[in-house]
DNA sequence: TGTAAGATCCTA
DNA sequence: AGGATCTTACAT
């Protein structure tokens, strides 16, 4: 019985995987964000993007720096960085100890408006989180989040695939899509970005 | 100490 | 196509 399950959540163990495995399992896993203060939000993980060690693109190719030391870490951290100044990016830190790889969330599917988010049209609810930048916004998800562990009762974490989601997975009623990563000038042509196929809440199709 | 580029997003 | 906006990494 469903309702008798003890609360799932996806540990270190199952992260400690290289990211190009990672990436596409966790579409269809769903991101938590709790507020002590604020109540709690949840999204269905739709886009993801894997970074690797010997991957030009990875913030971790050349050396570790204060930026980038969490990737170098155990899996189940988070990677939190500021790009362009103005937006947040959130990774998941995964595979070994000492081997940096990461993560990228790239797009959320929100079932319902965050509750510390004012009323929106129905429209922009389904876009609201359809980019990386766009997700930490509505989220609320900033820098101070940076190295905090997925694990509930913390800031994030993470719950795996619902039984339904992986029996449409497995019956063919959904699928992925693999590609090309977005927004790089180094490591373009590396197919490691994945999405779920026609979900509007992607942020780039193709 | 200076500078160029950046895993983005919105507007025109 | 361009701008906002500022941190980071690397060169000087």
């Amino acid at each position: 019985m469903a309702a008798l399950d003890p609360p799932q959540f996806i540990d270190a163990a199952w992260l400690s995987r290289p990211a190009t495995q990672v990436a596409p399992d966790l579409i269809g896993c769903v991101l938590v964000r709790y507020l002590p203060e604020g109540g709690i939000a949840r999204g269905l993980i739709v886009e993801t993007e894997a970074y690797e060690p010997n991957d030009p693109a990875c913030h971790a190719y050349r050396r570790c720096t204060s930026r980038n030391a969490v990737m170098f870490g155990a899996a189940g951290a988070c990677y939190v960085y500021l790009i362009y100044g103005i937006y947040h990016c959130l990774n998941i830190v995964t595979d070994l100890d000492g081997i940096p790889s990461a993560v990228l969330i790239r797009a959320l599917h929100l079932e319902s408006l965050p509750p510390w988010i004012p009323p929106q049209p129905k429209a922009t609810l389904r876009r609201l989180a359809a980019g990386p930048g766009k997700l930490c916004l509505a989220l609320r998800i900033d820098r101070s989040l940076n190295a905090t562990l997925l694990q509930p009762g913390y800031p994030l974490w993470l719950e795996p695939r619902s039984e339904q989601f992986q029996q449409q997975l497995n019956a063919g009623e959904v699928s992925l899509t693999q590609t090309t990563r977005i927004g790089l000038t180094q490591g373009i042509d590396l197919p490691w970005r994945w999405y779920l196929t026609n979900c509007p809440a992607v942020s780039k199709r193709g």
